[in-house]
DNA sequence: TAGATTGTTAATCGATTAACAATC
DNA sequence: TAGATTGTTAATCGATTAACAATC
């Protein structure tokens, strides 16, 4: 359903280039602060650790923004890319679970560049309650988990950060969606249940380690075969 | 080079099964702790969330490990994952930046049936120096930084989990590199460079949650595609 | 043997990349 | 105009999946 035109032009946009948007966008707040205004398909590309067809067929997907002969106006790239990937409006997000990776997290001083403002905090530990959480510019108190269901009634559009221990991940994930949150990041290791039309995205930090050791292992008995970085 | 039979063969694994083995590897252990002795790919698959023919074809990569008619030996693929990926043998890691993420990688206990072990951390501020950070089953002392080359020299395996400040990840990321490490984990959200044979693998928690946002939008805008998780 | 399930083939699908016409 | 660089095409490559023969 839903087909029109202009909807079908959007959905088009491949899932592998969405996931090299962020990278790009990164890539051009660095050349912007060094001052550029205006950067090549090559450029860009070797900056960004991208191959240039692919970064100028990626970049097709948002329309045609470049210029032949000249290149892409900095300013103008990150406007659009912001537009695409939703950086552009800022989400409120709520973080549940506030052991030191969801301090981390809610530190992170990097939100309002990318479209993210944190904004409460939920831990379930009697001692953590009430603590104020020093944030980039301002700081937020931690809530009660009993009273989550209220914080996420305040915040409509929320996201939800889970970073509660694995044993509790999936019941916390049950309340977070029958409040009505629709988008989830999890940094618990294991398969969340979640009904359709709920996106989610775990993101497992052992994994990342176990990926690394096999390269390394590989690498081990192989004796190098020149690669560099792996995404 | 080297592309004698049986290094060609191990080579033959594709990326895009790697980064699945650590999932199966995960699921394996729910599923022999609830008593499992045996599985099907369907059930396994399930459980993982993936398509059976995907995970057959992932597994047959290993060898052949199944039985026609009755399926997988729970203990028995757990352990050829594990010596694929190299989580067999227990890689020690040095974590350099003890600030809350850091900490919380530190911490987390999953390690010993991941195939890795903390050795040793590492920060530069004068205040963490010395202090003692308690692990799972032992503690720590924080090192400083200017100790990391000494670090590493007792360590000679090591693969680096790289949590400083993005604004001294290249420069530490370049000593770590001098120091010998062939692997890093980095979290900084910026391209390191590191020279060829050095695997780097970055994970970048504002890119995961701006790809998080797109998809949110999507939704919001279309209603519904039943998208249920992204990988 | 009958039923179940693997391992593999072949078809499909999507992503990457080189090449180049379009055009600034 | 001449040089540079995009946007797009078409070829290649790799990953996914359905289907089924092999076989426990």
């Amino acid at each position: 359903m839903a087909e029109s035109d202009g909807i079908a032009l959007l959905r088009t946009i491949p899932d592998a280039t969405i996931a090299r948007l962020p990278l790009y966008l990164r890539t051009l707040t660095t050349l912007a602060d060094a001052g550029h205004d205006t950067v090549s398909s090559q450029a860009l590309a070797e900056a960004a650790g991208v191959n240039p067809a692919q970064l100028r067929k990626d970049l097709s997907h948002l329309g045609s923004y470049g210029v032949r002969g000249v290149g892409y106006d900095v300013a103008h790239l990150q406007a659009s890319i912001g537009a695409q990937i939703g950086s552009a409006q800022e989400w409120p997000v709520v973080i549940v679970g506030m052991g030191n990776l969801g301090t981390a997290l809610a530190r992170y001083s990097g939100y309002a560049v990318r479209g993210f403002r944190v904004v409460a905090l939920v831990d379930v530990a009697s001692d953590l309650i009430g603590q104020q959480v020093q944030l980039a510019t301002t700081s937020l108190e931690i809530s009660p988990e009993s009273a989550l269901e209220s914080v996420l009634a305040r915040f409509p559009a929320a996201m939800v950060v889970l970073t509660t221990p694995v044993e509790v991940a999936q019941q916390v994930c049950d309340r977070v969606v029958a409040a009505g949150v629709r988008s989830i990041l999890s940094f618990a290791p294991v398969l969340l249940q979640v009904p359709d039309g709920v996106v989610l995205r775990t993101v497992d930090l052992g994994r990342e380690l176990q990926i690394l050791a096999y390269h390394q292992s590989r690498h081990a008995e192989i004796g190098g075969d020149d690669r560099k970085e792996i995404w």
